[in-house]
DNA sequence: AATAAATTTGACCAAAAGGTCAACAGCAAG
DNA sequence: CTTGCTGTTGACCTTTTGGTCAAATTTATT
């Protein structure tokens, strides 16, 4: 028999080491979101994944190589929910929808959201150009079939653009700020369902048009 | 005649110190609110003070009582806007004063609101302790008076916590995320107008009884 | 078992970073 | 002018950090 498995699926070793790569991505989210690229360490990283520097940099050409791999790997999932809006649906529906899974990403991937946080504030070195290219355009289609409903006078008149802002900035709050949110209210967890609810009727209200 | 200047006012020397410490304040602030407590050197902000690291280190003790410092100087002045909303106002009247207070604060102070945001995302090791109590209590104070509005009918029923949340979230957002808003609108300036008649829009229909 | 390939790490290196110190410059009072 | 205090910095020290490398260890393959 001639070298089946190699050809035909990952054999153990690679697969071993497509897990040695997720662990350190995985510990490097931990340390980049919380830290920033600057504030970052290797030494953490590897720490963190359980191995050392060396054996670190077997997997990774470098520290930016980690950065950007973890950042460009999710930005497709990041404008899924934008490109989830359906023209041809209910408005208030698709928005407060949107508005949902917006939420529950920040819910189910907070380190996600801050390394994003991270990057921007740090003033978007590496997803500079994605900001201003391909987000740009989904944010102005979003924008057009908002401005569409709000001319057929199905939703309020809104300004499309900043109502999108809007929308990032209280649901990607939760995951941000989560800290401070978690010590204002005093309690352990942040209220997620609370903080549904409350969004939901923010947002409902704001579009209901008359 | 006996040392008159002394006693009298400041000194021109003890002038000078003063301009000095703030033009470090100044520098440390661009390079703390950018690249986070680790991330920022103090060569850096030595450098953007127009002077040598040693003579910085003649007026802080070290990087930390540089970053503690701005950090504590700016608290009050960042509460200053919830502590000014007035129970005895007009309930929607207040809550709306409050948002452009709090936008007005993201336009002209975008550098202390990312230092903020930087020291929270990092699980505000420095203001934590503030937020847990002062910012705590006057938040709950607020949502008590959102609650009683809120009962009596004057205002929609909210929840005031997250309402509150969600007023910090759109307003800080325009600071914290001011690149990524600068690139998806692909013009210069952010709009503060644009954003300041769609936030009070949003949470004035939201907030309307009935 | 022997060999070859993949994986892991201790030791090391150069650069960066926080901080110290002694010496030097500026300046006001006697 | 000189004395003394304030302000300033070049040189230096120690630790941290990103990254390299050769040697060692583990894991397949024959």
């Amino acid at each position: 028999m001639i070298r089946a498995g190699k050809s035909i699926r990952a054999t153990p070793r690679t697969a071993a080491k497509a897990g040695k790569r997720e662990a350190i991505l995985d510990s490097a989210l931990d340390v980049f979101s919380r830290y920033g690229y600057r504030g970052a360490t290797l030494d953490q990283i590897a720490s963190g994944a359980g191995m050392s520097k060396p054996n670190l940099l077997y997997y990774f050409s470098g520290k930016e190589e980690i950065h950007r791999t973890l950042l460009t790997r999710q930005l497709d999932a990041w404008l899924a929910p934008l490109k989830a809006i359906d023209p041809n649906g209910d408005p208030v529906a698709e928005i407060t929808l949107y508005v949902r899974r917006k939420l529950e990403m920040a819910r189910d991937y907070p380190r996600e959201s801050r390394l994003f946080a991270n990057e921007i504030i740090q003033g978007a070195p590496v997803i500079g150009e994605f900001l201003g290219g391909e987000l740009k355009q989904l944010v102005d289609e979003a924008a057009r079939i908002l401005a569409g409903w709000s001319e057929s006078g199905k939703i309020a008149p809104v300004n499309g653009r900043h109502l999108i802002f809007s929308i990032w900035a209280a649901t990607q709050h939760y995951a941000d700020f989560e800290v401070q949110i978690r010590l204002v209210l005093g309690s352990d967890g942040i209220g997620f369902d609370d903080a549904a609810e409350h969004l939901e009727f923010l947002f409902r209200r704001m579009l209901e048009p008359g």
